[in-house]
DNA sequence: CCGAATCCGTTGGGATACTG
DNA sequence: CAGTATCCCAACGGATTCGG
């Protein structure tokens, strides 16, 4: 779900190609946020992700970089600072994640909820 | 990306349970056949993907199948016949699957092919 | 403050062979 | 035809430690 760079032929169809892009654990998360809330750092990002481990998030926002879905901005002081920030690329999977997001809840809604009743019952 | 059922509070947010339901490696060509196609066979999907092996196929059914994507109607005839088809929730998916199709269409003209240029280079 | 490096467990995904 | 049943590997993801 990571990395897809020459592979290309692997995929069944674009979509697969998306999901490639934003199928990382945290990604869509880290997309949502530097959506919503604009420029952050990585220290923002990782209170905001309170189970990520550093690993992950370097891991993460390395991969988004690398296929032009976010920047990332580094200032050259003491203590470091390095900012993150969607690229235009970015910015246009937004609608996308708010579909899932809207499905994610409907279906919460019908579905899960149907089947909490009958592990009670 | 597969089960989920009791942990739902390992997701950071709604968009995640939609990606867990999405998230296998072949089911999002599958709804996408269903909701294009309509009903199929389980021999016919399986000729529509040429690369996937007979269990992967129904691995991914049956998962669809317990998150109510898919409806399996099992036919008591010899030879076996088995149809799959997309439910309400699953028809509900397809203009997601419509966006990310799009998305990752623009994506590959922009992105990757500045990749492969500057590979060929 | 923002990482890199290492080690390691879990599991998604595949090849192959067998069955009602 | 439409599945099980095994075996197996690659990788994703996590804990921890060290570095600039």
């Amino acid at each position: 779900m990571t990395r897809m760079e020459r592979d290309l032929a692997s995929f069944n169809c674009e979509k697969e190609l998306t999901l490639s892009i934003i199928g990382g654990k945290w990604k869509m998360i880290i997309i949502w946020y530097l959506g919503k809330e604009g420029t952050k750092r990585f220290s923002e990002l990782k209170a905001l992700l309170p189970n990520i481990t550093q690993k992950m998030l370097t891991n993460q926002l390395r991969e988004l970089e690398s296929d032009d879905i976010i920047h990332r901005e580094v200032y050259p002081v003491v203590p470091p600072k390095v900012e993150y920030s969607l690229t235009a690329n970015g910015v246009s999977l937004i609608p996308i994640l708010e579909s899932m997001y809207s499905w994610g809840k409907g279906y919460m809604n019908t579905v899960v909820k149907e089947k909490e009743q009958k592990k009670d019952a």
